[in-house]
DNA sequence: CATGGGATTGACT
DNA sequence: GTCAATCCCATGC
């Protein structure tokens, strides 16, 4: 086999098609799919799905300035600021006019671990993405990205690569929430450790 | 125009 | 386990 260029380990781009499903879906399906913005690039290994019915989401309130992005077309970026900190990155999803998002809340990091090391100051890779806030600064995710069509860039999805087609999946109720503390929403690939505490009851007991 | 909530993290006890 | 840091924006006066 020849060198293997990061581009081709990312997976085929995902389309407006692809994301434009139910959002529960669509988080459960983005598992093993990878996100990447310039050399950097990881495998997305935990989502949650927010829903425009429910009070948890954004949207809940309807279309303002802040939550246009979310009604908008299915494949476009939602990044927002989260505790005035952290930029918190989200894949719109459902036919424009629902507002819904998945929000990629952990990685694997693949491509260009050194640049991610060097913006979060800290060495382990399983922790370089290890969290919502972490991944967006690790892969240099901020606000200007709010609305950028994930199909064009800079910032893009792709399809799982080698291996990870098929990875296991574990739910769980969504985390740092106050609304429908219900909603088994939280979707976990099985197996890495990767993934940001505290890990789904399921994810405890299969370790 | 002022206020307060929020899908977090890291440092600290 | 607790807590502060710190900013965008919805809401209400």
């Amino acid at each position: 086999m020849t060198s293997r260029a990061v581009p081709a380990a990312v997976g085929q781009i995902l389309t407006r098609d692809d994301l434009a499903g139910s959002v529960v879906d669509v988080a459960r399906g983005l598992i093993g799919c990878t996100i990447r913005h310039g050399e950097t690039a990881g495998v997305i290994v935990e989502t949650e799905a927010y829903h425009e019915s429910e009070p948890a989401c954004h949207a809940y309130v309807g279309m303002t300035s802040r939550t246009r992005v979310l009604f908008g077309a299915p494949g476009a970026a939602y990044v927002y600021r989260s505790y005035g900190i952290h930029a918190l990155f989200n894949a719109v999803c459902e036919p424009a006019g629902v507002g819904a998002a998945v929000l990629i809340r952990a990685l694997e990091p693949i491509a260009a671990l050194d640049a991610m090391r060097a913006r979060r100051g800290v060495h382990s890779a399983d922790q370089l993405c290890s969290g919502p806030g972490k991944l967006t600064r690790a892969l240099a995710i901020e606000l200007e990205h709010n609305g950028v069509d994930l199909a064009h860039g800079p910032v893009l999805i792709g399809a799982p690569p080698p291996g990870w087609d098929d990875v296991g999946l574990v739910s769980g109720t969504r985390i740092g929430i106050t609304k429908a503390p219900e909603l088994e929403w939280r979707f976990c690939a099985t197996g890495s450790r990767s993934v940001s505490r505290p890990w789904p009851v399921a994810l405890r007991e299969a370790a």
